[in-house]
Formats: structure tokens, C-alpha cells, sequence
DNA sequence: AATGAATGAGGGTTCATTCAT
DNA sequence: GATGAATGAACCCTCATTCAT
């Protein structure tokens, strides 16, 4: 009923924040007490948001689907259509900084990254669509393509970056997979 | 100083056998006596062979590597020059089964992937360079990549897969990733 | 100083209520959040009135006493000296609904039943023994039984009566309890 | 296969042991820890024989279940019909060492008492079930009694017995429920 | 006075590793 | 060499209690 106090959505969101800055650098193994700490709550804090390591994980990875999300809607409004769909996986791509793609932080146990059901992936995919769309109509995608691959590439061209030994070695992997979705 | 017992070296085949298994299966998270288990040996008798969890996961991915690079040797041999770059890179990605890449064993604990140090690693980088020089001499592949990329390339690719949700989606994701090689 | 404000008199019934009811049906390892849920307020104001769990459950325990006390003193009052003593047994141990003695609350953590000290205490006690001296002269019990075991029998029969399968079976460890009493 | 280790069988003695001695003193709430410092094992051992705390609290109950059966197997069998039955509650109940009865370590979390499957249970009923029947035939008890009441007498004499004072409100109360067995 | 978010000690349980058999 | 029982640090999570709102 009552709107939640203004302390409790600071914390949520400070939760949030060090535990995806924390999982990204550590793996999905790190301790809860570890995320806590980051934090600046105590661990009764932390499971009071969030009741399970899972959800805690899952919640990590749904505000990382959100921004993916916004970032995408924001190409396909406002981009270039021949080009929004390359901008948005380097954009995408570059935000992991470096170490551990966006998937890999749920590689391990828990949650099931496939698992396209709940309101943030449907935005996400949604948002994915329009892109591919527009790039597939201005002839920047190939036409076979459709989401559920550019998502997998999406997240093997993370995992392949993690790879690369420079900047150099970086941009030729990305020159790589931009190539293949455009070739036809 | 003698040489190990025969029924010593059977058990560390089947250990490392069995480890792959369950690992692929499960993530590096299952306990070591579930891996004891599925080899039909003690744990006392699995800890003997590798002295620590992260050294099996290590035995289990350097023989991976092997046979990677057995693989990329036969074709580099055998093969079309023209072909034999995306032939292996097929096969190499066909054989993680879909389910976790031969990468996303070590994501979470311990093993670096990206440490080429060792015998195993060296083994397969030079036969990667020794299959990716033909393919690029045959115009099969572009002229700027280098072997690392192509690592990355590998492992990202059976990332991606694991994203397909059908033969389509798979086959389009490996096209996706084929054709880039080739772009120049 | 000034006389506690009206609400808080009143939540202070609805907590002892609740908690009596909640204790009663799963034993004194509920948490508190689970009682004050049950009463209808928060956790702070549950431990405002009752500063610790122990002290709570103190003041359900007592606030059964007091009701047995009064059963006692009016049955001691009006009712037949001869049957008055078994009456009282046979209600006290009905009261309790099959599940969990009025003991059982306390049995684990915290309170010591025995613990005699306490107004509510006396007060039982002393309509008690109004009730069993009246017993006595009208030849309904044993001349030597006394207080404490009184108590102890009522405390073991409600024991007793969790065992009893049905009906039939509750009205036998009744009257092997009341013919004991009686019996010189 | 093989029969267990001769230290497996040993340690599984001394927890028991230990933990009938520490839940019987302080409740089923003590930590398993101090029921593993009590018995002298760590506790990664206590949780291999018993692996959850339910469970080690079972087999206490059960040990004892199967200590009663045998005590009253060999009244059964050696005693005299007249008095077996009253010496058999009489001993039952002097076990328990005052603190605590058979059933209060169970009273709270986890175990039913009341649940009569399992063998310990079966072997229990059968013996009280010859008790009775001789006592019966003796004059001994009343004729209406069944066993189940008679557990719960066992039972509730043992709570009874926590409440009184001294030896001689001790051996009052006893009186009054042998009197009430008696009773016909 | 009432609320419920925050706290952290403590609890049950797991699991890599060691060591007696 | 093989076995599996023993070990205890570490983990996830709960809950009595405190305190800012």
C-alpha cells in the first residue's frame, strides 16, 4: 500500500550495483557476504531484497537486459538504420569491460540465460526486432537472420573478446562477426 | 622412478573421462565426489590422481585442447585448404553437444583459458596457424586475422550456439560466423 | 506516568491473543515477524510491548495461568466439593485442543515452567489448593496429594492426552488419571 | 558391501550417545555443533552419519524407543504378571534423570511422536502389548486399557514427574497413576 | 506510539582435502 | 595404490532485536 521507504529503494539500488560489479569480476561464486560488503549493507539487508542468491543473480541480470534494452530503442529511434544494429552490438559489446561477458556471470549454476520468458527479455527482444529489422530493410543484415541468433551473437562476441590480447586483436573479432551479419 | 601401475593409468583415464562428462554436464560446481562416482573410483583415488579440483579441470580441458589440435593437424594434412578452416571450426563447435561450450567449463573457478602457456595450448595455437595461413592463402579467410582471434572466434561461437533454439538458428549463427571469416 | 493510550491497550490484547494461538499450533520456534503478523501489527510494536521473545511467551504462559486460575476459583466457589477437582482437570486439559499442552509452549527454550515465583503463579496455586483441600474433606482424593503434584498431573495428563488416538481413547487416560486421584 | 569401518561404527555410537545426553539437557534448539564437540567429532562427521539434524534427532528417539522395548521384553518375559507392568513405567520413567522426559526432546521441531510407523515404534507397541495383556489377566490393570493409551500415560507421567519437588511428590505422583492403572 | 527496514550473530549444511585403514 | 571416513572452513540463510522514519 504504502510506497516502500526512500533508504530501502536506495539500498535495492546500491545492492544491485556492487553486486553486478562484483559477480562480473568474481563469477557467480562470490559470496553473498562478499556482495553485502561491497555494498556497504549488512548480509540481513541483502536477503531482505533479495530472499535468494538466485533472485539476487537474476535481478543483476534483468537490470543488464534493461539497459540493453533502452539502449537498443534508443538506436532504433534515433539511428541511422543502416548502422544502428553494429553501434548497438559494439556498444553492447564494450560495456562488459572486458572481463566476463554479460552471460557469463549466470554461465555457471542458477539462472538460465535462455530462459526468454519475464518482462525484461521480452523488451530486450522486442527492441532487437525493430533493430533487426531496419537493418535487414536498409540491406545492413543479412534477411535470414532473426532475434534469437543475434542475441546468441551477442553473447559469443562477448565471449569471444574476452580473447583478445588488444585493441587491435579486438576490433578484428568485432570486424569479424559485423562482416558475417551483413553478408548475404 | 617404475613406471605407474596399469591399473593406476586406467584410472586416470577414467577419471579424466568421466570428469568431462559430468563437468560438461553440470558446470564446475559439481563436487569432486560426484566425479569420483561417475569413474568408479574412491575419492581418495581421484585426489591422488589430481591433487586439487582445479588441476582435474585443467587435465579435463588440456585433453580437450588435445584433441582440438589433433583435429586442426589432421585437416591442416588431409583437407582442402580452402575448406578446412570452417570444416574444423564445425566440428570443434558440434562437439560441445549444445550444451556448454568446451569454455564455459572453466568460466566460473580457477582455470584461466586464456593462459596459452602450456604443451597443449602451444600444440593447438600452431596447429590453428598452420590451418588458418592455408586458408588465407587460398582466399578462404581474411588476410588481417590471427590466431588468437580465431581462439576467441572458436569459443564464442559455441557460446552463441548455446543460444539456438533449433538446426535453423544454428546453422544460420555458424553462417553468420563463416561468412565473417571470409569477408576481406 | 500517564495511563497507556487506548490502541496500545488494545494491541496489546491482540498480540497475546495471536501469539497464544500461533505458539500454541507451531511451538515456540515461530519467529516473532510470524506473531506480529498474525496480530495484525509490526514487528516494532510487538517488541515494544514485549521488550524479548522470552518475555512474551512468559506473558501468554501467565495469561493461561490466570485463566486457570479463575476456572479453579469459581468451580472452588460454586461448584460440588465431591466433583468439583475432576471437572476442573477435565476442562483445563480440554482446553487445550488436542495439539500442544499448555506446557509443551515452553518446553524447549526460554521458560521454566516450575518456576513457581509470579502473581500468576500464586494465583493457581492457592485456588488449587482451596480445590483440592475441598476434595479431600468430601473423600474425592487422596489425603496425602498436594499442590505441586496437582500441577504436575495436570501438566502430564494434557501430555498424556496428545497420545490418544481418538475420542474413546482420551476418555480412558482420563479416567485412569481421575480414578488415581480418588484412589486411597 | 563391505561392512562399515570399525571407527564408522564407533563414532556413530558416540554421537548418539552424545546427542541423547545434550538434547535431553538443553532441547532440541542446541546447535549440532555442540552435539559434535559433545561427542568429540567434528561436525563434518556427525553430518555424515546423520545427514540432517531431523534425522540425528530421530535416531536418538529411536535408540531409546529400542532401549524401552527391550527393557519391556525382558519384564515381559522374566517378571512377575502382577507387577511387571508397574515396575516397567516405574523404570521408564526414573530414566529420564529428572530433567526432561522421552518426549520433550521432541516436543517442539521435527519429530512426531505420535507417528507409530517404523520398526522401533512396532517393536515398542508389541512389547507394552504383552505387558498389558498379562497385567490384565492378572487383575493387574484395568481391562479397558489399549496401548496407546498407554504411551501416552508413559509420557505424561514423565512430564508429570518434572514438576515435583522432591523424592517423596515424585513417588506421590507415580502412586496416583499406578493406582489409576490399577483401578478397574 | 507504530512501523518496518537494517543489522549481524548464529544455525544447518556442503565440500575440497587429508589420512588411517 | 585404493578406499572412504574424518575434518573444518565457508556458505547460504534466519531471526531476535534495534533504530530511523
Amino acid at each position: 500500500m504504502t510506497p516502500p521507504r526512500a533508504d530501502a529503494i536506495r539500498n535495492r539500488a546500491r545492492i544491485l550495483e556492487a553486486a553486478e560489479q562484483v559477480l562480473v569480476e568474481h563469477g557467480t561464486t562470490v559470496s553473498t557476504e562478499e556482495i553485502a560488503k561491497a555494498a556497504g549493507v549488512g548480509i540481513g539487508t541483502l536477503f531482505r531484497h533479495f530472499p535468494t542468491k538466485e533472485e539476487l543473480i537474476r535481478g543483476v541480470f534483468e537490470a543488464r537486459l534493461q539497459r540493453l534494452a533502452a539502449d537498443a530503442t534508443r538506436l532504433a529511434t534515433d539511428g541511422d538504420p543502416a548502422t544502428a544494429l553494429a553501434t548497438f552490438l559494439r556498444q553492447a559489446v564494450e560495456q562488459s569491460e572486458v572481463k566476463n561477458a554479460l552471460t557469463s556471470m549466470l554461465a555457471s549454476a542458477g539462472v538460465d540465460v535462455r530462459d526468454l520468458t519475464g518482462e525484461p527479455q521480452r523488451a530486450l527482444r522486442e527492441a532487437l526486432a525493430t533493430l533487426l529489422r531496419k537493418a535487414q530493410q536498409s540491406g545492413a543484415a543479412r534477411q535470414d537472420l532473426e532475434v534469437p541468433e543475434l542475441i546468441g551473437l551477442l553473447a559469443g562476441t562477448s565471449k569471444a573478446l574476452e580473447y583478445a590480447g588488444d585493441a587491435a586483436s579486438r576490433s578484428r573479432i568485432l570486424a569479424v562477426v559485423l562482416a558475417g551479419l551483413r553478408a548475404g
